[in-house]
DNA sequence: AACTGTGAAGAACTTCACAGCA
DNA sequence: TGCTGTGAAGTTCTTCACAGTT
């Protein structure tokens, strides 16, 4: 889902499709439970399933990284493990900051996924004043007027934003100036950035309306099929009051930050 | 991405492209900051930059609800906004419940984004029975022996999970047996559900790992292209005895509720 | 016999480019 | 003239089905 602008052409080198990308940290979840129950092998039918994906697809994928089976066999489940972390590039520690220590920046530094995959928390960074040097996570609250130095001190190349809406660009542009080349962006705002630099968006209020999408579908289904309301055509400008109501300060996000 | 298994064959009905309803809600954001600016049109390219996709792309997907636009002219604000928001299914009413309220549970309790977009939190559950009763976001965390009841009395059929990895499936068991048709998962477990059942997968983890991807990606370039080191690259690490070390127990997610 | 690796067919999605309407 | 709506072409992703290997 959404990586912005800027997403390089997918071409250049030996190019692994995006979609094979988007499901290796699914395999390589999958694999290290394996890993943690002392299985040796799997066939790409159990992994598959473990994953939530089905065999052909699985096969396909690690196709492009090579060949890493034993045909009548299986995968080696650990060989297979560290080829995805290197691929993914997990085998090298990645220092990454989060900016914006509200409810969801909290939750994303205690956040153990992180560690356990190569991602070494940096720094957490508020606007707030009153937070500075307060400890979350064990980390002590740093001040965005440090921003700048923590980059570059740490070699910080991976930020995440979960800043309000309205911060959000503004940090986006310090971080980038800053050296950073890759953003997480929590913030429900379309983020600007120059080329050569990713942003991969998570919306938590977008998966939300789509499960609504399908939930709505569904309820139709059911009394549909038959008659009733169908749907009202556009033609004239029907909609009702329409739109009122949609109106007021969009809320969104959490977290400290004025803009 | 992500939906685990039971995606109905996306068939049926005057199908709108799963695509297509994925940026959905981003057009509707965009509108809607537009309508609080009150301009009353906008051009497919205008709205398309807001959004951060390609105008031909939005004039296609605006496309499958209808013919909401004016040639020549673009199209009305307003009338678009009260359009997608009944396509997606937010004229109405969603309640929804929150399991499992760790740091990302609150924070989630905590997102204006819901309330402004026809999400209603309904209640907040966890199984400590020491966060029984504390207000959380302005409501009292219910426990998980009302799971159930909880559902079918605000006739809930949206669920979202924020436990550990390992309580998940077995919350997943419950909602769906009360009634919940849609589940947003944020635990870090493929979640099996009966057809009919949707689940859309929120893995913070998985995003950064496709920005690590990426990022090393750049990093070889540079170097490979010819010249000096840009980027101050990140600690080196190797990754020598190979696949051994990453071991150890997943952690993931934080939040309460023991398995 | 069991299971991988992969060409080739098919489906979904994106982009082009232009006809058509205000 | 300006901009939408959409067939058609192009691209990416998925699935099939089977040859190849242990």
């Amino acid at each position: 889902m959404a990586t912005g602008r800027t997403h390089r052409p997918a071409t250049r080198s030996r190019g692994i499709p995006e979609a094979t990308v988007a499901r290796l940290p699914l395999y390589l979840r999958a694999l290290t439970a394996l890993s943690e129950r002392s299985v040796p092998t799997v066939s790409s039918e159990e992994l598959a399933a473990a994953a939530g994906v089905n065999s052909a697809k699985l096969r396909k994928d690690f196709s492009y990284l090579g060949s890493y089976g034993t045909r009548g066999v299986g995968y080696d489940v650990e060989y297979l493990v560290y080829q995805i972390s290197r691929e993914l590039g997990l085998t090298q520690d990645w220092p990454v900051v989060i900016v914006g220590i509200g409810n969801l920046g909290a939750a994303l530094a205690n956040y153990g996924g992180f560690a356990s995959r190569g991602f070494r928390v940096a720094a957490l960074i508020d606007a707030d004043p009153a937070m500075a040097g307060k400890p979350v996570a064990g980390l002590p609250v740093r001040h965005t007027d440090e921003l700048e130095s923590i980059i570059s001190d740490n070699g910080v190349s991976i930020g995440v934003i979960a800043t309000p809406a309205g911060a959000a660009q503004q940090v986006c542009d310090r971080l980038v100036a800053a050296g950073v080349t890759s953003i997480l962006n929590f913030a429900p705002t379309v983020l600007v950035v120059p080329d050569g630099v990713d942003v991969r968006k998570v919306d938590l209020s977008i998966e939300l309306q789509i499960l609504a999408f399908h939930e709505q579908r569904k309820a139709g289904e059911e009394t549909a099929e038959g008659a009733a309301a169908a749907t009202p055509r556009p033609g004239a400008a029907a909609a009702p009051a329409a739109a009122g109501g949609r109106k007021g300060p969009d809320g969104d996000v959490p977290a400290v930050m004025p803009a």
